[in-house]
DNA sequence: TAAACATATGAACACATATACATATGTTCA
DNA sequence: TGAACATATGTATATGTGTTCATATGTTTA
């Protein structure tokens, strides 16, 4: 059962479980929910970023702490504040000319803490 | 209180917050724990990737049906699995000449699932 | 054994991206 | 107002990476 043969153009070789692929295909988020699912992880898939993030689960920074902190310089930290910015994972307050950043949400120590449960485990 | 200016040079300002820098720099795990973290996440930030996880969450597959699946030739799903079979996010088992691919950790649907739940609050 | 087939792998190419440098923006304070 | 300063941003460059093509590996079966 479910075993039939079928040939698709896209791949040089016969499918053979069409049971398993249509019941994976109907199982499948939309498209667009997967593309923004990658972007996210994406962006924590950079070591100074998760620098960043893990810098600020301990309290607000402004961007020349971090800079110090990581030993990188004010741009190439601005410039990935920004990324974070737009992933939603910061949000910033001004203060006169000094900016500080925190995080945005709840949920990102908790990507962060599970993707260490995977670290750990080997 | 805190308040203590340090020039540092690897960032042309200076250190506004000496004690958030310390402080969060004692909390920081260790580098090589950090780049890790950085190339588990990477790993699920690609489209392609983030499919064939998702697929393998209904059931195991052969290379061949995720390539159907995804309208993607053979080898660019060869070498994908090939990323998330070093990152240890899926298994194997050969029964022939067919390999069937399956989640290797249960993790990774947790991790799947926080990364939604921050996409699905906008 | 040879053909057919599923999968793996190496190399090449196109494209994305992280950082550094230079500079712009905007704020404070003398 | 202008100097000093924190931050943002544009550009260039070096490095990384996903896909494709060609081919190798290993298994089944005629």
């Amino acid at each position: 059962m479910g075993e039939k043969k079928v040939s698709i153009e896209s791949c040089s070789c016969s499918v053979i479980h069409e049971d398993t692929v249509s019941k994976a295909r109907d199982s499948m988020p939309e498209e667009e929910t997967l593309y923004d699912l990658a972007e996210l992880f994406k962006v924590f898939g950079d070591t100074t970023r998760i620098k960043i993030l893990c810098a600020l689960f301990e309290s607000e920074m402004c961007v020349c702490d971090i800079a110090a902190l990581l030993s990188m310089n004010q741009s190439a930290i601005s410039h990935q504040l920004r990324v974070l910015k737009q992933a939603r994972l910061v949000k910033y307050r001004k203060e006169g000319k000094v900016v500080y950043y925190s995080l945005d949400d709840e949920h990102v120590k908790q990507i962060f803490d599970q993707g260490l449960v995977h670290i750990k485990e080997r």
